[in-house]
RNA sequence: GCCGAUGUGGCUCAAUUGGCAGAGCAGCUGAUUUGUAAUCAGCAGGUUAUCGGUUCGAGUCCGAUCAUCGGCUCCA
């Protein structure tokens, strides 16, 4: 397809092409646009680029966009993308550009303009009666845009602040052709039936109750999720050579102004005043952590301290942001402390680094890496942020993983690595992270003894692998879609007797297994077998042995693989070493 | 918190212009004893999220609150 670029040249590129599918999208956008701006001419117009999977468009009406609206609006697209019209690029200088916008009413756009430098050049593509303010690149004519659907609407802060008016954005998404959109929307509604929260449900995992919003229930299933990845955890950081501590749920106020939540953090604390003192819920774990490494004369020799701890934190978290388990308003936090000296940082950082790697590596994640730098809201000298910031580079530099830089993202104490993983429908959750921090250990006078016999300042990194345990957990649901593999599967093995006959056959393998520590459950209901096998099924056992009188005459068992359906008879002990092999191995494949 | 949508047995969903709240699955009881994804019959299950209003009459209309969903913003 053809494309005119920035420069007003015109250039070929395929869908395939990035460059390509975003022009395309951002066409479509235009599309939108031009059909709002002919149902519902009072519209003001601000921004609508192409994002991953589609593209938005933001808009300013009195009225909000109901269905309806966006029917009659998909409809206008049609007969847009019919008309076949020509998308004329025109440049103006600012002054003149300003005066068009204005005279168009879009206030919006003679806002962005505003914003440009004084002596710069303005481009507008213009497609039948309409123009819009754009850079471009845009598709030479309409009707290239065969296939596109409006996918919701929602509220949207001109240009992302708060503080601004909230307009309402329509999203979408386009393809070349009808059968890619189709094969799209299939994708996304399959993507669906993995949401964590549904198979959190289905699979008696978790639940969220109205009586604790944001506070997730874990079920006796889920527990077993979670205890299996806490034993993973604790066999990785000994070998580390992390220590484990575990400090208060809750502590006095004065500790909170030392650590400087109690000014930055105030409005996400859950607090209570006990005997006339002021109380806040942790909702981090450091300052429990400084504690702990000030209760003690520490010396050169004992650092790098590593010091982990489970802990469960507190924040309240706004309403609207609450989302199944991946954000919640109480966590487990895989938290880690670790106190070095200045020359140690490089080193400590890249062991973190490669510990969440074999970690997200092992469950076969895919990941991105962010350096989040210097926030507004933030405490400590520039020259500490600088040699913070630093050395987190280095270490990425020297691991040579590629990463995006978040320019003021970091926290208010200092600057952080963040490990982000997808979603089912490919929505990125921030889950390890690693930040680097000198504030702490000045605010609370942390000290260590240096082979010098002076007296010196630890540096602090804080770090989690899982991120949250919770939102981990959340992740991992949707990655297997349910089904676990052995090791971590809540229920291993299901026991299903053909018939009653065959019950004392089966309760024997089933309390063998049971002595084995291989979690099993064991069906003995009067029901045929292709019902206990559906069943099973569903709840997405990884095995089941289905014991008849055959099973029984031989001593052997018949193994049904949930993944392939396919059937294998060996003997009780030879299917016991198996499952036990996969479970101390880790195995995600079952062969 | 903001914008929009939604809320009916444990789950999935019905209920015409406002006119007797219903079904399937799950559960319980009984029968059935079964060979690789649903055996049959019966029983029970509800102040329609909550509170208030309009009406002879509200699941249905109006208002508030709560929760959930899609986004924005914020974050692990």
């Amino acid at each position: 397809m053809k494309i005119t670029m920035k420069d007003g040249t015109v250039q070929e590129f395929t869908f395939e092409d990035e460059i390509g599918r975003d022009t395309f999208r951002h066409t479509t956008s235009h599309i939108l646009a031009q059909a709002v701006k002919r149902l519902f001419p009072e519209t003001k117009l601000a921004i609508g680029p192409a994002i991953k999977d589609g593209f938005y468009y933001d808009f300013d009406r009195p009225e909000p966009f109901s269905q309806e609206d966006l029917d009659a609006i998909e409809k206008e697209m049609r007969k847009i993308v019919k008309e076949n019209l020509p998308l004329e690029r025109f440049t103006l200088p600012r002054d003149e550009a300003i005066a068009l916008m204005k005279e168009k009413d879009e206030p919006y756009k003679v806002e962005l303009i505003e914003d440009l430098p004084e002596d710069s050049v303005i481009s507008f593509f213009k497609q039948g009666e309409f123009t819009d303010l754009c850079a471009g690149p845009h598709l030479k004519y309409t009707s290239a845009v065969k296939a596109f659907k409006l996918t919701s609407v929602a509220g949207a802060y001109w240009r992302g602040s708060e503080k601004n008016k909230m307009l309402t954005r329509i999203y979408g998404t386009s393809y070349p052709k009808a059968a890619d959109l189709e094969a799209y929307l299939k994708q996304m509604e399959e993507a669906k039936k993995r949401d964590h929260r549904k198979l959190g449900k289905e699979l008696g995992l978790f639940a969220i109750m109205e009586e604790g919003p944001g506070f997730p229930f874990f079920l006796p299933k889920g527990m077993v999720l979670k205890n299996t990845l806490i034993d993973y955890w604790r066999e990785i950081h000994n070998r580390e050579n992390y220590v484990e501590i575990s400090t208060p749920i809750m502590l006095n106020r004065e500790l909170w102004e030392t650590s400087g939540h109690w000014d930055h953090y105030k409005e996400n604390m859950y607090t209570t005043v006990i005997d006339e003192t002021d109380f806040a819920v942790k909702p981090m774990n450091c300052p429990g952590g400084m504690l702990v490494y000030k209760s003690q004369p520490r010396s050169y020799r004992d650092l790098p301290l590593r010091m982990g701890e489970l802990g469960l934190v507190h924040r309240h978290e706004k309403s609207g942001q609450l989302h199944g388990l991946m954000r919640v308003r109480c966590f487990t936090q895989d938290d880690a402390h670790i106190f070095m000296t200045q020359d140690q940082i490089t080193d400590e950082i890249k062991g973190v680094a490669r510990l969440i790697d074999e970690v997200y590596s092992l469950f076969g994640f895919k990941y991105h890496v962010e350096l989040s730098t210097r926030p507004e809201n933030s405490i400590g000298s520039d020259e500490d942020w600088e040699i913070a910031t630093e050395g987190l580079r280095q270490a990425l530099d020297e691991l040579q993983l590629p990463y995006v830089v978040n320019e003021g993202d970091g926290a208010f104490y200092g600057p952080k690595i963040d490990f982000h993983l997808e979603d089912s429908i490919g929505r990125t959750w921030q889950c390890g992270t690693i930040q680097l921090d000198f504030q702490l250990p000045m605010r609370f006078e942390a000290e260590y003894m240096g082979a010098d016999g002076e007296k010196h300042r630890p540096i602090m990194i804080h770090r989690v692998v899982f991120g949250s345990i919770e939102r981990f957990i959340g992740i991992l649901i949707e990655h297997y879609a349910g089904k676990f593999p052995v090791w971590l599967a809540p229920v291993q093995v299901k026991v299903l007797p053909i018939s009653e006959k065959n019950a004392a056959y089966s309760k024997e393998v089933y309390e063998t297994m049971r002595k084995n520590k291989i979690r099993c459950e064991y069906d003995e209901r009067s029901e045929k077998i292709g019902y206990k096998i559906r069943e099973a099924q569903m709840e997405k056992v990884p095995y089941m042995l289905i014991l008849g009188a055959q099973e029984e005459e031989n001593r052997t068992v018949s193994v049904r693989l949930r993944d392939t359906g396919e059937t294998i008879t060996m003997s009780l002990d030879e299917f016991m070493a198996r499952v036990k092999k996969e479970t101390e191995e880790k195995t995600s494949v079952q062969a």
